[in-house]
Parts: structure tokens; C-alpha cells; sequence
DNA sequence: CGGCTGATGATCT
DNA sequence: GATCATCAGCCGG
């Protein structure tokens, strides 16, 4: 049993997209422990970034390698907007796209730690334990909301979909592989809190987590 | 916890 | 027509 980490809840700050590392890996890292805030009618919902994976163009994995489609083109925009992809028949994932335009690269946000509007989040998933309301890509876009809708939306304006930070100290990151994959599945550009708190809320293989590297 | 499987449809070849 | 950057439910240990 894991009692969830109790923190005053946090004073967010809009992201500005000149605070954004523009190489992929670096802006992976960067946003461990940000925000992603989703605003409708229905109210407030955001969790904290906890695990997430980097694609970049020249990686044969990446959905951008072989170049811009009508799917991918919002990968190519300028770092900060939201790519948002439907997979399987069923989920939408959602990347924040990295480098400049003209480059297909972004980070596939793997999981949160759910903040504002569990309840909220709740409905939408269905009543679950905290630690799974937003553990995966398909079930945090589930949580929030985030349709094909959002494909494309700048992350550091005010509107429907924007990062944010609460200015503390980044947690401690590990990094491991990526999950479900069968190219390239050997590349460590999996990235995660190392936070003992956190931990309950990242997906994928315990075993996997254990036997990582430690990056910070 | 780990392993397996069916569901389900857009996208690109 | 094959391929998915997945999930829930079920099974066994």
C-alpha cells in the first residue's frame, strides 16, 4: 500500500517555450516533474509528468522517420506544441514535440502523478486506484481529455492544454528502454522519477525500473 | 507480479 | 492487408 506523496497543492506557472531545451533528450529530461494542465468546461485536471520517452526523427521508430505525413505534420512544428496520435483502434497518446521546425522530434509522455481534479479524472477512467488514473499513455489521455482535437495546440499559451512548473527542484531521473517497441527497442530513451514517491505511478516492468541507470 | 490475448480502427504500403 | 509508441481482464505462481 502506497499512501500518495502529500504536497501542498502547487502554485503553477505557465511554461515559456524560451525555458524549453530544444534538443529532444534534454527537454526529455527537463519535464520530469513539470506539469501538463488540462482546462474545459468541465473544469481543471493536470498531473505531474513522471515518465517519458524521446523520439527523434532519425530513429527509425519514430513515427517522423520516414518523413511528414498529414498524421505526423505537428510533430514538425516548433518545441512546445502537443502531438496527439490515435493507436491500437482505441487510446490517443500525446507528445510534446522538441527541436525546431522542420524537425520531426518530441517526447511521448508516459505517465503523471494526478494533482488538480482526480475526481474529475476519475469519471472519465472510471472509479480506479490513484496510481492508475494516469499510469500509461492511453489512460493519461483518457484522464485529461486529450483528443486529436488538441493535435497541434501550443503548450505555452493560455488555452486547453499547457505545461506548467511549480519552480521546485527536478526529482532524481533514471533511465531505461522503451516500452512496446519492436524497433529499436534496445535504445535507453526512456526516462523517469527516481522519486521513491513516484515510482508507484510509472508504468511498465518493476523488474525494469530496478535494474536502470541512474542518469541524475 | 508477470504473461498472455482479444478488442478495434486509422494510417501507410 | 499489415502494422501498431495500448489496455483490461484473466490466469498461474
Amino acid at each position: 500500500m502506497v499512501a500518495p506523496a502529500k504536497r501542498k497543492r502547487a502554485r503553477l506557472r505557465r511554461l515559456a517555450r524560451a525555458e524549453l531545451p530544444v534538443d529532444a533528450e534534454d527537454l526529455a529530461h527537463f519535464l520530469i516533474g513539470k506539469y501538463l494542465v488540462r482546462d474545459d468546461e468541465h473544469g481543471r485536471a493536470s498531473g505531474r509528468i513522471v515518465e517519458n520517452e524521446t523520439y527523434h526523427q532519425d530513429d527509425p521508430a519514430a513515427h517522423t522517420h520516414r518523413g511528414e505525413t498529414p498524421r505526423n505534420r505537428s510533430m514538425f512544428l516548433e518545441r512546445g506544441h502537443a502531438y496527439v496520435y490515435f493507436i491500437y483502434g482505441m487510446w490517443y497518446a500525446v507528445n510534446i514535440t522538441a527541436d525546431v521546425r522542420g524537425v520531426g522530434a518530441g517526447v511521448l509522455l508516459r505517465a503523471l502523478v494526478p494533482c488538480d481534479g482526480v475526481a474529475l479524472m476519475q469519471s472519465r477512467r472510471g472509479s480506479v486506484r490513484l496510481t492508475d488514473l494516469a499510469r500509461g499513455p492511453g489512460r493519461l489521455t483518457t484522464a485529461l481529455a486529450i483528443d486529436r482535437r488538441l493535435d497541434g495546440t501550443d503548450l505555452t499559451r493560455r488555452g486547453p492544454l499547457w505545461l506548467a512548473t511549480d519552480d521546485s527542484r527536478a526529482p532524481p531521473i533514471g533511465v531505461t528502454t522503451r516500452i512496446g517497441l519492436r524497433k529499436e527497442a534496445h535504445r535507453p530513451l526512456r526516462f523517469f522519477s527516481r522519486a521513491p514517491d513516484d515510482l508507484p505511478y510509472v508504468s511498465g516492468p518493476r523488474a525494469a525500473l530496478a535494474g536502470s541507470r541512474v542518469l541524475l
